[in-house]
Formats: structure tokens, sequence, C-alpha cells
DNA sequence: AACCAGGAAACCT
DNA sequence: AGGTTTCCTGGTT
């Protein structure tokens, strides 16, 4: 009886498995070794924990970590990619790790066995069809690991502004197309909206909270502010260039990136119509030409 | 000092 | 060949 079928989330993680994760992805990043720090937490402890918790006990290397658990938290669900169901966050894990998801989870139940080298997705060892229970991997993974299509810069920046809880301090929308607003922010984001009406400011451009010196210079600029939001939807702000650079270099295995860089691909879309800087021009805003 | 713009060439898949 | 990545020069905030 295979009783080793990965979790499919790290929620469900035993500590075993946690710390198998761990010392995998410690090897395969070459950070410090965590010792201790993570001892007796079960999946569901380490998925609660914030990046600031994961720094608290693993200075240097918490930050890789805590990224890429929410990569896994993120990539291995069934029907867990909200946006681009084509290129999950999950399967990306295996081209940063050389491993497809699935001889990675393999390996965090099964690292006791190292002659089992995955060859294909289709084959790998853990993924046998009709097995025990609920701990299959959806079929739309491996589907979407196999067409193997190298994430793009714009998808990686929708796929982090998706998810504002986790890097909302990183990147995070001023002003996203209405009517597809994420889930957390709509009563928030009108009340603001208000506030910001009331101070006949513009909240079309210059997104709706907390926009101090950002505040709306155009409201006399801006064509009479007329709901004409097409050229003020798709507005979003880089919070923290560092760590949007970082992450990207995570997801691409590219330790050096850097902002410098990561603008400079960014300026690339410029020419191609899919990314462009707002009317006015703003440091560190950035507007998607075509918001979905 | 950090960001921005864009040319040029290398790199990778 | 397309999509970056890397490096660079020069300009702006």
């Amino acid at each position: 009886m295979s009783t080793s079928l990965a979790p499919t989330y790290p929620v469900d993680w035993s500590p075993g498995n946690v710390q198998k994760w761990l010392l995998w992805t410690e090897h395969q990043y070459r950070l410090p070794p965590v010792g201790k720090a993570f001892q007796e937490l079960a999946g569901k402890e380490l998925c609660a924990m914030s990046e600031e918790q994961f720094r608290q006990r693993s200075p240097l290397g918490g930050d890789v970590l805590h990224a890429h658990l929410d990569i896994w938290k993120s990539g291995f669900g069934p029907g867990g990619f909200p946006l681009l169901k084509q290129q999950p966050l999950g399967p990306r894990l295996e081209s940063t790790l050389n491993l497809s998801p699935i001889a990675a989870a393999s390996w965090i139940l099964t690292h006791s066995q190292p002659g089992s080298r995955p060859q294909s997705f289709g084959t790998a060892p853990g993924r046998s069809k009709g097995s025990t229970s609920e701990e299959s991997w959806p079929d739309s993974e491996v589907d979407s690991s196999c067409s193997g299509q190298p994430i793009h810069l714009w998808q990686f920046l929708k796929e982090l502004l998706l998810k504002p809880h986790s890097y909302g301090r990183f990147i995070r929308w001023l002003n996203k197309e209405k009517g597809e607003r994420g889930a957390q922010g709509a009563g928030q984001e009108q009340r603001a909206r208000r506030k910001a009406q009331s101070r006949e400011t513009c909240h079309r451009c210059c997104g709706s909270r907390d926009l101090g010196r950002l505040r709306c210079k155009m409201d006399w600029i801006h064509p009479s502010n007329k709901p004409s939001a097409s050229n003020c939807s798709g507005i979003f702000k880089i919070e923290d260039s560092a760590q949007v650079a970082r992450l990207w270099g995570i997801r691409k295995n590219r330790p050096a990136m850097n902002y410098d860089k990561l603008s400079r691909s960014i300026r690339q879309y410029y020419k191609k119509g899919i990314i462009r800087k707002p009317d006015i021009s703003q440091r560190l805003v950035y507007q998607f030409v075509h918001p979905i």
C-alpha cells in the first residue's frame, strides 16, 4: 500500500514533512541551516507564519523560505490558480529547482529513497492514480507543468498583485479596473473613494488609499475627470522594489536580479503595449495597458 | 541615491 | 526567435 503520496498543501504537512521541505530548500538554495528553529512545527503552523516570523527564526534565510512556502501554498492546490491557470506558481518550482513538482513532493515524503529520480511527470514516483484518498495531484498541475512555458514578468507581477495579503507590502494596485477588485478590498476602497471624492481628488488616477503626496495634482490636468477610467485602470505601484526584484529573481532562478534589471524588463513592455507609465508618471508606478 | 529611458549584446529556452 | 538579462550612458526626482 502506498502510504506516501505527498500532501498537496503545505497546510497538511506533518512536522516531518516540514523538516524535509526545509532541508530540501536549504540544500537547493544553499541557505544557512535553520537547525532546530522550525522544529515541531506542522504545516499548519508554518503556513500561518508571517515573513517576519520566518526571519526571526532564520535571520539569513527566512525570507527565502517564506517566499518558497508561498509558492507551494499557492501553486499546489487544485484549482488554486485564480488568474493564470496556464502558468501557475507551483510548477514553476520545477524549473527553479530542477525538479517536477511531483518529484519535489515525492522528495519530501520519500527523501530516504534517493534512487527515485524523476524521469517525466507522467511517471514520477508517487503518482499512482487510483490510490488512497484525497491526496493525488490534480491533472491540471501536471499538464501545466508539462507545458513548461516560462512565466513572463507581467504575469508574475499580476500574480503578486493578486495576493495583496502576501505581497501587498511589496506591490499593490493603485487603481485596479472596477468590477474585478480583489476580494478583500472592495469596501475599503469604496470608503477611501468617498474620502477621496470628498477631497475632490482624482481617485481614479491616484489610487484609493494612502497616497499622500501622490494625491491628485491631476484633477485639473486630467480631462475633467470624466469617468473614462480606461487610462486610469490597471495602475499599480511597486512599494518595495528590492523585494519584488528578489522574488522575481527567485522565480527565475536569477540570484543577481535587482530592480534595475527588472525595471529594464518592464520597459521592454512599453514597445509591446503590455505595460506603460501612467499618464502622469510617478516613481515606481506602472500601468497595465490591457488590465484584465 | 534611487529611479527612469532606451541602446546594445548576451543569454536562455 | 522571443523574452528576457546584463551592462551601460545619460537624464530626472
